[in-house]
DNA sequence: TCTGGGGTCCTAGGACCC
DNA sequence: TCTGGGGTCCTAGGACCC
């Protein structure tokens, strides 16, 4: 039996979040900063409209943003995250089945809703815009693949207002031949450009060309794009987050960091953060890559980068031990006599935190019955009141490489002092 | 002139996603 | 002066083993 699967997306998302809280915004160009206000990651339409470009460097964009009247937001991920939960919870109240996909899109499986899909995806997305105030586009389509796409063409068309059934349409090869070929989820920029060069721009000549030479040239994650594409469903629905099989914590530095003492502190700090995800999904880390560089873009200076993995005796996820080892791992690749820009913790070998291998070489955790109930301490208090209300003292305390973000809106949702305030009358 | 063969595991790099 | 952060999957090739 044919699915129906609909992708919600939620339009210019982190631009919507500041939004929801400003309303005098409504209608005017919004635009989101990167980490260290280093470049524009979200635009509402009317920054898209006024010409600020995705990825763009702030420093090299702040003149067109002042001129058009951009209201420019450092990126409160709290916000974000919050603002995230609050749609999926919409989503899962309505739909049988949801998953998440990203902070700002989920699928979920319409097959069978009373009243057809498109009815459903209508009523979904007033409901997420009255109960969060977050714009969301609904595609329907019998795989992901073409949900997505649908999605895209809900999107750009006005004329289908945020929703779009593409089973439902009377000639859908022509909303694939309006999509073009870097635009179908899962073709990036090196196949795009490969394929145009053949002659293929855009969703439905890439249809029709042959699986084999598909799958040789793209591999199997082409040749699952283009079964999608044909309505062969290759991607399976995932009610639940997965484990990750990596966790990455990484920052570029507010300032450049030469001193090993500094680059250590912030070593311990991503390290902790890791270790704090680590324990969010219940999993142990047998090993730590810690990784620096220096800043690429500035020609001329001496460049260096490096990485060293540092496995762990026992896999664990004990924040102390894991910032020893990354310290450690860090002190071996560090060299004088650069300006860093940026470090890097990656946790990997993550495995369930019961039904861990022991080593018979060293204690296994039976016999430091302390570890767990300190760090479940430590992650309680900083879930009730704020990140790093409890922090590792080897994170140090100025942390003058702290990143930068200096057009931070409140933490409206987050944090109670900076609660939005409604005056009566 | 000759230089086995096959399996497994790991890693690095490439491509993609948001 | 100032250019984000966090993931996944696939493949090729080397190491290693018998």
């Amino acid at each position: 039996m044919p699915r129906d699967y609909a992708l919600i997306d939620c339009n210019n998302f982190y631009a919507s979040c500041e939004r929801a809280f400003r309303p005098e915004l409504e209608g005017r160009p919004v635009a989101v900063l990167s980490n260290n206000d280093g470049c524009v990651i979200a635009r509402s339409d009317e920054a898209k409209a006024a010409g600020v470009p995705m990825g763009a460097p702030y420093f090299k964009c702040r003149n067109l943003l002042e001129r058009n009247g951009v209201a420019v937001f450092s990126s409160n991920y709290a916000l974000y995250g919050d603002m995230s939960a609050r749609v999926m919870r919409v989503l899962s109240r309505f739909c049988p089945s949801v998953e998440i996909y990203s902070i700002d899109e989920a699928f979920c499986d319409l097959t069978g809703v009373p009243g057809g899909a498109e009815a459903f995806g209508r009523r979904l997305r007033a409901t997420v815009r009255a109960w969060t105030g977050i714009p969301v586009s609904v595609g329907i389509g019998p795989t992901k693949t073409l949900a997505k796409l649908a999605n895209r063409f809900a999107k750009k068309q006005p004329r289908c207002r945020g929703v779009f059934d593409l089973g439902a349409s009377p000639d859908p090869d022509r909303v694939l031949k309006w999509t073009a070929i870097g635009d179908v989820w899962g073709i990036g920029p090196r196949h795009a450009e490969r394929l145009r060069k053949l002659g293929v721009d855009d969703a439905l000549a890439f249809r029709g060309l042959k699986r084999d030479w598909v799958q040789k040239k793209m591999t199997v994650a082409g040749l699952h794009t283009l079964l999608e594409l044909r309505g062969l469903p290759c991607f399976d629905f995932a009610a639940g987050p997965a484990d990750k099989k990596t966790i990455v914590s990484s920052r570029s530095f507010g300032h450049p960091v030469t001193r090993l003492d500094h680059m250590l502190e912030a070593t311990a700090q991503y390290a902790a953060r890791a270790a704090e995800k680590l324990r969010g999904q219940r999993s142990v880390a047998a090993s730590v890559l810690v990784s620096l560089q220096t800043n690429a873009f500035r020609l001329g200076r001496p460049q260096y980068s490096n990485a060293l993995s540092v496995p762990l005796a026992v896999a664990t996820a004990h924040t102390p031990a894991l910032i020893r080892a990354a310290q450690s791992g860090m002190k071996r690749i560090f060299r004088e006599g650069y300006d860093y820009k940026k470090c890097a913790v990656m946790l990997s070998g993550l495995e369930p935190e019961r039904g861990r291998r022991l080593s018979l070489l060293a204690l296994p955790p039976a016999h430091r019955p302390n570890d767990r109930p300190l760090m479940h301490a430590v992650d309680a208090c900083n879930a009730r009141w704020g990140r790093d209300t409890v922090a590792f003292a080897a994170s140090g305390v100025r942390q003058g490489w702290r990143m930068k973000r200096e057009m931070m809106s409140p933490r409206y949702t987050t944090a109670w002092d900076e609660i939005l305030r409604v005056k009566a009358g």
